[in-house]
DNA sequence: CGTAGGTTTCTTATAGACAAAAATCATTTG
DNA sequence: CAAATGATTTTTGTCTATAAGAAACCTACG
C-alpha cells in the first residue's frame, strides 16, 4: 500500500493556510487549493473531508466556511509527511557512515529492509537510484557491495567537479551585465556576508548555501549531465558535513571567504582571476573531503 | 518468480563444453564448473541433474561420465538465456524510436508492462536505472515523461563527451612507451585496418569497435564517473546506429579513418596533434548524431 | 457556458509471496 | 584432512495485490 504522506503534508499545509484566514471566511475552491499545494483534487477533497470531521471547516459544497475559533486540529508529525523514498537515503547514509564504512562491505537488501522497517522493493529501488553516486556496485544475483568512501572516490569526484565548475564559471563570467543571473548572484553574496557576520551560531547553514552557490554557477550554461552530477556533489557534501563535525565552524568560514573572492572575480568578468579563485576553492574543498576518506 | 535464465545459459554452456570432451571422460567437479561458468554450485547441480535426465551424463556422485554419442540434448533457445532486465532496454529503446519519439510523451508503467509482457516492478526498476541517460524524467506520483531525443540532448551529451575524451586522450598520449595500453591500442589499430578492408560487408561491426576504442582511451586515467558516462554514450550510439541506417557504410568508413588518424597522433605522443584529431572526430560524430535528432 | 463540486477510472507506490540462485553448513571419500 | 558431494538456509528477482493519489468524466449552479 502507498503511504499517505502526500495527504498528511497537504493537511498540515491547509491547516496552516486556513489559520491565517479570518474566522468565517469561505474556503478557496478545490481547484485553487490543488494548484497551490501541487496536488490533485482527489487529495484536496480528502483533506477537506478530514478538516470537516475535525470541525475546522463546516458547511458543504460551495458553501464551506472556515472556523478558526475553538481548539484547533493538531497537524500530523513532520516525519509522517516525508515520502518513504526520501527517508531511505537519509537512513542509508547514516547506516553507511556510522556502522559499516568499510570498503567491500556487502549490502544485503533483506537486512536493510528489516532494519528500516520496509519492503525489499523500496530498498531495491533506492539502491538502483543510488548506484549513480559511485559508492555502491551491483553483483547480479548476489547483492551489492559498498565500494567505500575512499581517497580515490574523492579524487575522481573532484576531477570531474573541477572540469565542470571551471567550464560553468567561465560561461558565467562571459555573461552580459544584464543577465538576471547577476542579480541572483548578488543576493547570494549578501547571504554569504550575513552568514559570515553570524558565523559563530549559524555555521551549519553553510551546507545549503554552498550547494545553492555552485548550482547557480552551473545554470550559466545548462547541461543536464552536469546538473545531475551536482546532485551527487550535494548529497555527498550534505552527509559529509553531517558526519565530519571537526573544525566545522572554521572550515565553513574559510569556504565562505573563498566563495566571496570567487564571486568578486566573477563580478569583475576577469577569466584568469575567476579560474584562480575557483581552483583555490576547489582545492581546499577537496582537502576537507580527503581528510575524512578511508585509504585506497 | 525469478526467471531461470542463469540455469538455461549455464545448461547451454555445459552442453557446448561437454560436446568437445571425448566420449566417456569424467565430468569436471561441480566447483570447477561453477568457477568456469561464474555461477553457484546450486545451479551447476541443477544443470547436471538436467543433463542426467537427458542421458548426456551418466553415473552419480564422483563417478559422473560424459556420453556424447547418440542424439545430443537440444540447447535452450538463445532468447531464454537473456535476463529480463537486459531485454527491457532493447525493447524500450525500440518502442521509443519507432512509435513514440515525440518530446513530452508520457510514459505509462502499466502500459509498458502490458506491452512487454512483464510486471510493473521490472519496468520501474528499468526506468529508474535508465533515468541517468537524461532522456526521461520522473514526476512523483504521476508517471515519467520522455524528454525527447532532441538537439539539446545531443549538444549537452557532446559537450561532456569532448571534455572527457580530450582529458583521457591527453593522459594516454603522456603514458610511457612501456605501458600495456600501447599494445592494446595497436591491436585495435589492426582491427580497424581489417574492418576497413572488408568495409563493404562488415560495416555493422563498427558500432562495437567504436565503443571499445573510446573506452580504451578512457582507461588511460580511470575515473568511475567518466566510465559511467561512457555507458551512456555506448547505449545512445548503439541504438542510434540501429535506427539511422542512412549512409551507414560511408559514415562508418569516415569514422574509421578518423580513428586511425587519432591513433597515429596518439602513437606520436604529440598532444597538439592528438587534440586536433580527437576534436575533428568528435565534431563529425556530433554532426552524425545531430542529423537524427528532433528540434528544440 | 464556464467554473465548481461529485463520481468514476486509471496509475503509482508499497507490501507480500515464492521460485531461482547463492551461500552456508554438513558429510563423505580418496 | 583436503576436496568433493549432499543438504539446508538466505537472499535475490519477479509476480500479484491493493490503498493512495492523479486524471478524466459528469453534473449542476451562478
Amino acid at each position: 500500500m502507498k503511504t499517505d504522506t502526500v495527504f498528511k503534508r497537504a493537511f498540515n499545509d491547509v491547516l496552516d493556510l486556513v489559520s491565517r484566514l479570518p474566522n468565517g471566511s469561505t474556503l478557496p475552491s478545490e481547484n485553487t487549493l490543488g494548484a497551490r499545494l501541487k496536488i490533485s483534487r482527489t487529495t484536496v477533497r480528502k483533506v477537506i473531508a478530514a478538516l470537516e470531521t475535525q470541525g475546522v471547516v463546516t458547511g458543504a459544497g460551495r458553501e464551506r466556511v472556515v472556523r478558526t475559533v475553538g481548539e484547533t486540529a493538531r497537524p500530523f508529525p513532520h516525519a509522517e509527511t516525508i515520502p518513504m523514498a526520501a527517508q531511505v537515503e537519509e537512513r542509508f547514509m547514516e547506516w553507511l557512515l556510522r556502522d559499516n564504512a568499510r570498503p567491500g562491505t556487502a549490502i544485503n537488501e533483506l537486512e536493510l529492509a528489516r532494519k528500516f522497517g520496509m519492503a525489499t522493493t523500496g530498498i531495491r529501488e533506492f539502491l538502483n537510484r543510488f548506484q549513480r553516486f559511485g559508492l555502491i556496485e551491483k553483483r547480479p544475483n548476489s547483492g551489492w557491495v559498498f565500494k567505500g568512501f575512499t581517497t580515490s572516490f574523492a579524487l575522481e569526484l573532484f576531477e570531474i567537479r573541477e572540469m565542470f565548475e571551471l567550464r560553468s564559471a567561465r560561461a558565467l563570467a562571459a555573461l552580459p551585465g544584464d543577465s538576471p543571473l547577476w542579480a541572483q548572484l548578488e543576493a547570494l553574496q549578501r547571504e554569504h556576508l550575513q552568514l559570515l557576520e553570524n558565523i559563530e551560531t549559524r555555521f551549519h547553514d553553510f551546507s545549503d548555501l554552498d550547494s545553492r552557490f555552485h548550482r547557480l554557477i552551473s545554470t550559466a550554461a545548462p547541461n543536464r549531465f552536469i546538473d545531475s552530477f551536482y546532485d551527487i556533489i550535494t548529497v555527498i557534501f550534505h552527509f559529509h558535513y553531517q558526519w565530519n563535525k571537526q573544525d566545522e565552524r572554521q572550515r565553513n568560514e574559510v569556504a565562505i571567504r573563498e566563495h566571496l573572492t570567487y564571486m568578486d572575480a566573477l563580478f569583475g568578468h576577469n577569466i584568469a582571476l575567476v579560474e584562480l579563485a575557483c581552483r583555490a576553492h576547489l582545492v581546499s574543498a577537496k582537502q576537507t573531503l580527503l581528510r575524512s576518506t578511508s585509504q585506497k
